[in-house]
DNA sequence: TTGAAAGCGCTAACAG
DNA sequence: CTGTTAGCGCTTTCAA
């Protein structure tokens, strides 16, 4: 392996060869103004020629300003960790802080909630200056230094969070389908222990009550947020006796199935089904579905200003910070394309 | 702001209460034998109790092994890292390491070649037993934990790396382009301080060589990866006397500017004009445009486990691991979306 | 089987 | 303006 010196540069090595204290290396490094600006020079010039780097590990031992904020998320190549890390990343853009993401690849590899409780400490009690945690199951953490949830499974945590407006985005989607003259919609349900999921629900409940139309329990159908559930269960609500005419899935996912299950019973969308997906994020909007935008990037952006203010020992307006949702219709695939490409939404 | 501890709870604290040695608590944490069964139960027990983590830092500045990758990117919002990121996800997730992402959120926020190699000093002095550099442009690196890069921008980089097979995916574009009978075929270029830019366009030259077709140096016009840049290059040649019937774009992001551009023109795709980009991750492949497949995500996870391999001190097979492209071709949008739900690439 | 003590590389008083 | 000194929380000899 080439490139590779044999040890460490430590600031002993700077100190030395500049024939200084570690503790002028260690002002230098820190841009504090008394020193001798032959001096500083001097030290500058060997750190580079050393090619020296200061201990991340070292450094946050001892002081406690880092300028570093921690982000915890069970995996990084998903599309919903990945919309929420867009918003955060345009926040850390615009911050003075970089951002450490610490991610295990995958949630069922290790556990859940012990594990959460774990990385936060982990990264708060040592390396970063607040942490931001997305998808949280935990209901608490012990940490030093602040934390934010993005759309914590639990709906009320015990920490501030950063949430969707789930239950009106499920009112919009109802409003939207009633209007269009459906009476008999169904509903494919998420996890049942994610909040947001069951706030959908309560939604789709409470817009039929409200609308006067009967609530029929056999159009509620069980789903976990996969293409797969969702294709079953589209498929047992298609072939029912009387059948729904409009579809709403819990998330973006399920509503793929349901767009799979009506090719294979050879119905067409939207003209003989229709069909809403809450979420936003995959294919589904390019097969021409309606989707409830609820804005994961924007979570994770507001998320992050409000880490950062915390970080800073400002207070903070609210410990739930609400983001709306946005419903977004849709009629084909082509003019899905033709208006992403016009708004140049890259 | 609730559930936060005063302090910090240290290894001191559990050796205290327990009412033994911080050592012996420290061969507990690390899961070391010769402790007596008893003891052991008990400091487990008051470590759960105290809610006590290990601190990162200072536990890195101690022991050498810590079963934790680095990865570098210059930001972790944009389709490029986010593809790449996916196929080291799916490697950590088969692999016993944990992953600590850096990212300053944007490559021009700080400057580049120092910053990375910062960055990577950063993290493999201290915190990772080994890092993975995106995109990388600095030729060199100062590291004691082995590095690898995915696509660096210089071509023979004095460090191990992955690559695309940049030249062959602009030939097999080429053939594509002249088997339909095309002639007159445009290149719009990328960053010419890329590597990987450069052998895209040195592949189109020598397929129009090979194939007997003279060079028209009007054909070949400038871009920097970006959508506004292929617009304006594209304008610039559908407005030439003698234009190009096909537009080879130096990646996806142009490609999309082609589209634009020649929507404007009033031009169909590909009727009256064939377009292909290299790359396929952005919405243009939904564009019903052909796109070649480096395959990003696969170049992320062979890098991981090559990685992987060198932090476990064994040796690698090559130095410079080559990612197959693939050329995948479209006639349109809705045939592409069907295609990806039936084959269930979600 | 356990404890005491010596640092890892760094920053932050405190003197000078 | 600069050096001395004392730890941060942890692991790791070395003794007991």
């Amino acid at each position: 392996m080439p490139t590779q010196k044999k040890r460490t540069v430590t600031i002993q090595d700077v100190a030395k060869t500049a024939g200084v204290s570690v503790s002028t290396v260690s002002r230098v490094l820190n841009g504090k103004v008394d020193v001798a600006g032959e001096t500083q020079e001097r030290i500058l010039e060997i750190i580079s020629k050393l090619g020296y780097t200061s201990n991340l590990a070292a450094r946050s031992m001892r002081s406690h300003r880092k300028n570093l904020l921690g982000l915890v998320v069970p995996d990084i190549g998903f599309p919903y960790s990945i919309e929420v890390m867009k918003g955060i990343n345009r926040a850390i853009v615009e911050s003075t802080f970089d951002l450490l993401v610490y991610t295990t690849g995958d949630i069922h590899k290790t556990g859940t909630i012990l594990h959460e409780q774990h990385y936060v400490s982990l990264l708060n009690n040592s390396l970063t200056d607040g942490v931001i945690i997305v998808a949280s199951a935990a209901a608490e953490f012990i940490t030093n230094a602040p934390i934010i949830a993005v759309d914590p499974h639990i709906i009320n945590p015990n920490y501030p969070s950063v949430q969707g407006t789930n239950y009106h985005g499920a009112l919009d989607v109802m409003e939207y389908l009633i209007s269009l003259g459906h009476r008999r919609i169904a509903f494919i349900c998420g996890r049942p222990e994610i909040g947001s999921a069951e706030r959908r629900l309560k939604g789709y409940r409470e817009a039929l009550t409200q609308a006067g139309i009967e609530i029929d329990e056999d159009l509620i159908v069980p789903g976990d947020f996969t293409t797969a559930a969702g294709h079953t269960s589209a498929l047992q609500l298609l072939r029912l006796k009387n059948p729904p005419t409009a579809i709403f899935a819990a998330n973006d996912m399920s509503a793929i199935g349901v767009y799979q299950a009506a090719e294979e019973m050879g119905l067409r969308i939207p003209e003989d089904l229709s069909v809403v997906g809450f979420d936003n994020i995959t294919e589904a909007k390019y097969l021409g579905l309606t989707t409830v935008d609820q804005s994961l990037s924007e979570m994770g952006y507001i998320a992050t200003q409000m880490l950062i203010k915390m970080a800073n020992k400002e207070t903070l307006d609210v410990q739930v910070h609400k983001v709306p949702t946005k419903l977004v219709k849709r009629t084909s695939c082509l003019a899905v394309a033709e208006m992403s490409v016009a708004g140049k939404q890259m």
